[in-house]
DNA sequence: GACTTTAGTGACGCAATGTTACTAATTCGC
DNA sequence: GCGAATTAGTAACATTGCGTCACTAAAGTC
């Protein structure tokens, strides 16, 4: 039926001029904030991601972690790649090809730089098209990874509360949860552990601190779950 | 405390040699299969993914599709893209950045090339470090995302039966399911609509044939699942 | 000291899931 | 034919998970 000539043209790589761009991420102000800079003089728009091109031999990861220091000044509690974006978007250093990362920074760090400001990842200024692409996708990337990696606890300092963390969830889930249901799963999960320092904030009863401390679970894992499809 | 400068040097960015490479997945004989080429005489490995360079102008999804077509004389089912790939591993082309894809077909599709074989994705044949770091990295993706996006029933023909989507399911998470459980969970899901269709498959009762047609869910979404994490 | 605010827990009921055991429809061996 | 074997599909029960409401606890405010 299917008549096919065996592939006789070895393939060969081709040179692109490459960008990584870096998603840094934090909450401020009870909403998702993502770090922007402003562009240079001349650029069509006020805003854009941090980023640069990799040096030679250096890594994504490197380069994404070196990225994120020169623009908040601290390294990021976790790194998560969106991937390879190559659209015909506009990037403003006219790369060819994006690496995107995500670099998630813990709640209250990384004073931003004069040149630099955070906005509701909801409420982007202008900004290159392909960077607010690559926003939006960081934002979809890490509201689906919120209950398979650690990203919601990588939003907090070693230590939280847990109405901190029941924030951040509810922050990245745009939605409200219930105390008691939150706290009921968590405690079965074993993903914390409480320490022996309580926080008073302001008004009303102090809370307990715990850090992230996942324990091995017991296997037994649970059937397949049919109702977690996004398309 | 901090000082920081502002940054002065506008970033630029940097032509690297790109290649895209393809993870082409099927189910073979019960398992997970990749399909590989035979490498060109004089590589240093017997085996390696389907890949090229990509066009100009041309996007990296069409050109998974043009690659998997060229290697399995088939349009892929579903592509995903796995993400960019730089480490210092070796690549067939030398490419110094891969973007990997990941393309399914359904069952029993594809035969293979006289250049081409399947393998499966736990029994790799010597192939080059970054291809195998690819294919693993497939496996992992595409079991991670079995219950967010609709990977297995990509792995099979338009109709099929509750039993082959039940060994699918199997085949991805490497565990037994329940098939009460399975098909409970399944009917309340409204993911799948039965045809009028039967199939007698050798012995054994005939099986209602299955067409994956997903409606939309009435809201309602559930709590948190603190039971997922993978690491 | 009463009121407000935030933290944390107990308990009830419904829904989902694990499990066992059953029925149904076909092929195979004799 | 006819029973055994094999695969498909379902019923029913026990257990667990989860949404919800209601309560207690410990702080600040007036």
């Amino acid at each position: 039926m299917r008549e096919r000539l065996p592939s006789i043209s070895k393939p060969t790589a081709r040179r692109v001029a490459l960008a990584v761009d870096v998603v840094v991420l934090s909450p401020r102000a009870d909403a998702l904030a993502v770090l922007l800079l402003r562009a240079p003089a001349g650029a069509r728009e006020r805003w854009m991601l941090p980023w640069d091109a990799p040096r030679p031999a250096e890594g994504m990861d490197d380069a994404g972690v070196r990225i994120t220091e020169a623009a908040a000044g601290e390294r990021p509690a976790l790194l998560e790649q969106l991937g390879a974006f190559s659209d015909g978007k506009r990037h403003p250093g006219d790369a060819d090809l994006s690496v995107a990362l995500a670099a998630l920074l813990p709640l209250g760090s990384g004073t931003a730089a004069a040149d630099s400001e955070w906005f509701a990842v909801t409420a982007l200024p202008p900004m290159p098209p392909r960077h607010r692409a690559i926003v939006e996708r960081a934002a979809v990337v890490v509201r689906q990874r919120v209950d398979q990696s650690p990203v919601a606890f990588r939003l907090l300092p070693p230590t939280f509360t847990l109405s901190e963390l029941q924030s951040v969830y509810e922050l990245l889930l745009g939605r409200a949860l219930h105390k008691a249901s939150f706290r009921r799963a968590l405690q079965a999960s074993y993903l914390v552990d409480p320490t022996d320092e309580w926080r008073s904030e302001g008004r009303g009863r102090p809370a307990q601190l715990f850090r992230f401390a996942p324990r091995k679970r017991r296997g037994a894992r649970r059937g397949v779950r049919f109702d977690l499809f996004t398309e």
